[in-house]
DNA sequence: TCCTCAGTGTTGAAAAATCACCGCTCGGTG
DNA sequence: CACCGAGCGGTGATTTTTCAACACTGAGGA
């Protein structure tokens, strides 16, 4: 269950879109597509990646919700780790440049002020 | 030369491993593989990456290097773009706090005070 | 009841990706 | 010169991926 083969094109757009939406059916994940297949193209993807592990159904309602099996804390740290390396050479300051430029529109005060106190608090604890 | 239909696994193993290089030989390129195939296969996706513009090579010396098509700035940006909506909604914020909780020792006091250099100047300015 | 429709899963064919074999060239060395 | 060995690229076979057709089910509605 460690580290499986790396997924396929349309495996990881499907996984892209569930871990965006936190859960999805299987026609949301269509939707969201912007290169749909059939329906039941879609649902083989789904197949393949609940195999492998990647993914959990649970029923709700009247269709199958489908989940990533991993935590989201955890796929957040290792997506966020994968481009600090691949990207920035592991400089967390220049992510961090890059990321608040993203938006073109200044940064909002609270938010500014949030992020603020998120890294005196990383700059203190030593753990 | 807009957006290409998304790369295969091989490929974007390839695109990676050149982009946290900054450029390769194909050498390079398969010794940083975990599951290297043979040189004539690694140079076939080259030659693949190569047609569909992703990479361009220039000869140095005795051998070929590869490199990014598109500006590491521009690559950086959409990386992180990327992540930024797949895992973290958007979240400015959230983002940040994975990435400086990302190593586990603090902070280094000069990297803190640059990133807060960069937070300040980044809510300051309008336009 | 009978029909339809949404949701699901399976299967096998078609398309794409992956890969190794092969042949070529160029420098250096015996 | 003859023989490596590194670096390169093409070709075609194999493997993987992608996909649509098909069959099944259950819930309504006519």
């Amino acid at each position: 269950m460690a580290d499986m083969p790396p997924l396929s094109r349309r495996e990881r757009q499907v996984m892209d879109i569930i871990h965006e939406l936190g859960g999805a059916t299987a026609a949301q994940i269509r939707e969201r597509m912007s290169d749909p297949p059939t329906d039941s193209a879609v649902r083989s993807v789904l197949r393949i990646l609940l195999q492998k592990g990647h993914l959990e159904k649970e029923y709700d309602g009247p269709r199958f919700v489908y989940s990533p099996r991993i935590p989201a804390r955890a796929a957040r740290r290792s997506a966020m780790r994968h481009v600090l390396r691949t990207f920035f050479g592991g400089s967390v300051e220049g992510a961090v440049a890059t990321l608040i430029a993203l938006e073109n529109h200044p940064l909002d005060p609270n938010e500014r002020e949030r992020i603020m106190g998120m890294i005196d608090k990383a700059s203190e604890e030593g753990r």
